[in-house]
DNA sequence: ACCTGAACACCGTTCAAGT
DNA sequence: ACCTGAACACCGTTCAAGT
């Protein structure tokens, strides 16, 4: 065939094809993204170099879709109060992944941080420094804040079979379990409870406690 | 060659061996795991039924190796302050991946939660519900606390370039990098302040806030 | 510059055949 | 019951050939 007059693929062609298999079954192939976008395995590579990038561009493309990455209203220089800037800023994070929930998997294996990603790192830094968290420990809130929203959005991800009563054996977690939600519910709850305490403690450190 | 008089193999000696592939390379391979065990690909199948059965048999593993299955000294009746409890029980939980940084990308693609996985839950709900957390916020906290340890597991296996200072572009964020100190160390305290907002957190809530 | 076709080394898994 | 050898369908990746 040769090369046509127009070019038929892009790394966003790509990664929106891979994603749209990702979405639908956990997985994607190479093999697979070529036919849904009519064209032979190889030609993915005249775009991407191996899987690993696909991966990396469609993380890239929910957090821009997501407007992670934008500078938008809530950047730093927000006069507001900083606990609502926080939970806005994690709760559009994790919402990124909520809308791809079996993207969850695949990213969490590399940890390469892309541009996007660190663009909401540095909004974060401003946030916390303004809120007055210690420089020391300015890093580890936001290693916590992370850790928690992408644990929320691995639980968004996780089957409801998580937490299946047959399984648990105290009283206790039987209890738990019973009292509660069906799966996004449940973890939309947990998700503000785990802001609630987060704000809570960072406004402890800022206080100096 | 036929059956040997006493059995090559086991679901445990397989899954060691997957182990020590993954902590020295971060993946593993069936042919691998036969090479390692002198066995030919297909004996594996005797043992186990795929390949997400020996990821299963590692979490098995790394979880009885560090004690966490067992009823130990820390169990739900332990009549201590229920705060030296939960953190002894998440750095536990913590330790038993600390050791096998390499393997948690694997487990975490699976959200399959093994008996001994399960056990550990048991005991933390016994333990927060002990200390007066309500029932209707139990599993919002476990689900929480799964989030920090998991996340500070990852943070453990991530390399040392994920808090790259060449990536941020804040003065806040490239402030706080360069107070961190190494890989292991950050970490390391960065999850005991995190153990710190999570137990202040847990009081909170247990006091009725 | 960009798509193709053929080829490469490897992958996980199955199963009849051996003892 | 348990290891083997051969086979299967598939995998990601490379590269010379085409336009």
């Amino acid at each position: 065939m040769g090369r046509p007059r127009t070019p038929l693929l892009s790394k966003d062609a790509i990664a929106m094809a891979a994603l749209r298999l990702v979405d639908g079954t956990g997985e994607f192939t190479i093999a697979q993204v070529a036919d849904a976008l009519r064209v032979r395995p190889s030609s993915l590579y005249n775009h991407v170099s191996s899987k690993g990038e696909i991966v990396e561009a469609m993380r890239s493309l929910v957090f821009r879709e997501g407007g992670v990455s934008r500078e938008g209203g809530l950047a730093a220089g927000d006069s507001g109060p900083w606990e609502q800037t926080v939970r806005a800023m994690l709760r559009r994070y994790r919402e990124c992944f909520a809308r791809h929930q079996r993207l969850i998997p695949l990213v969490t294996a590399y940890t390469v941080s892309s541009p996007e990603v660190m663009g909401m790192y540095d909004e974060l830094a401003e946030t916390l420094r303004a809120a007055d968290v210690p420089d020391g420990q300015l890093l580890d809130v936001i290693t916590m804040c992370d850790s928690v929203v992408f644990g929320a959005a691995l639980d968004l991800a996780a089957p409801d079979e998580v937490w299946a009563v047959d399984q648990a054996r105290s009283p206790a977690l039987i209890a738990a379990i019973q009292q509660a939600g069906s799966g996004r519910q449940r973890s939309d709850r947990a998700f503000d409870l785990a802001l609630d305490i987060l704000v809570a403690g960072i406004a402890r450190l800022a206080d100096g406690a």
